[in-house]
DNA sequence: TTATAATATAAGCATATGATTATATGAGGT
DNA sequence: ACCTCATATAATCATATGCTTATATTATAA
């Protein structure tokens, strides 16, 4: 499939390279690139406090590298795919291992949060 | 030409993009990629001081992110090929327009230093 | 050897960052 | 309406970051 190499602002891409410079946040992206994910499904994958997730997950959706998207109590987010650096951000999730092993680990000890 | 996709380390690659997430420490990158460049050439290049470069120099350096090369009264840096992760970061370099404008320029105004 | 030029390091400081605890908000169920 | 659960925000704090100024290195030149 041929790609269309898109151009970003230095002060842009350094932005979100800066955003993705923090393990935990790189961790959350790996994480909702397989699937959605709600807050407190994250909260048992990093073994990091809840505010601490939100305030993260708040940073990278004001960057719009993710949606979000309320079902019920819970709120899930999601990789977005239109971010003007989604080609870059693919290609380095795509150097990391993905988070499915961890994800279905979750699935396993029956803590995924499954709505409708 | 094939590329073998090369997998890092969770944390090593958080370091790499924590470095590349700075303005400054960016096109540092973008512009030794071009070509080799001392000290007092980026500086001039980024409109910093002397101290700040040489701090951040530093830091590219440790993470191996650059060579170091004396020449006389001279330091030269350039961008080191073979980097764990330098399929990623050519990736991310990639996306942004090269400093090979800046660099001419320099030249034009025979500011550059040649050395041997 | 002394002086000079380029770079590196040290010290200081203001701001940014990421975590924690405490509290607020918002949707669902009773 | 009230309670509960999931999440968000506020307040606080310790540490990290990036810049500046001042000083130390290191190599060349006189």
């Amino acid at each position: 499939m041929y790609m269309e190499k898109t151009y970003l602002s230095i002060e842009e891409l350094s932005t979100v390279l800066k955003l993705l410079g923090d393990r935990t946040r790189l961790d959350i992206m790996r994480y909702v690139s397989v699937d959605e994910c709600c807050v407190c499904e994250l909260v048992e994958l990093l073994n990091l406090s809840q505010p601490s997730i939100s305030q993260h997950l708040r940073k990278l959706k004001d960057a719009r590298l993710v949606n979000e998207k309320r079902k019920g109590n819970w709120v899930f987010y999601s990789k977005n795919m239109n971010h003007p650096a989604s080609e870059i951000i693919n290609g380095i999730l795509g150097h990391l291992p993905d988070g499915k092993k961890e994800i279905e680990e979750l699935s396993n000890q029956n803590m995924r949060i499954i709505c409708d």
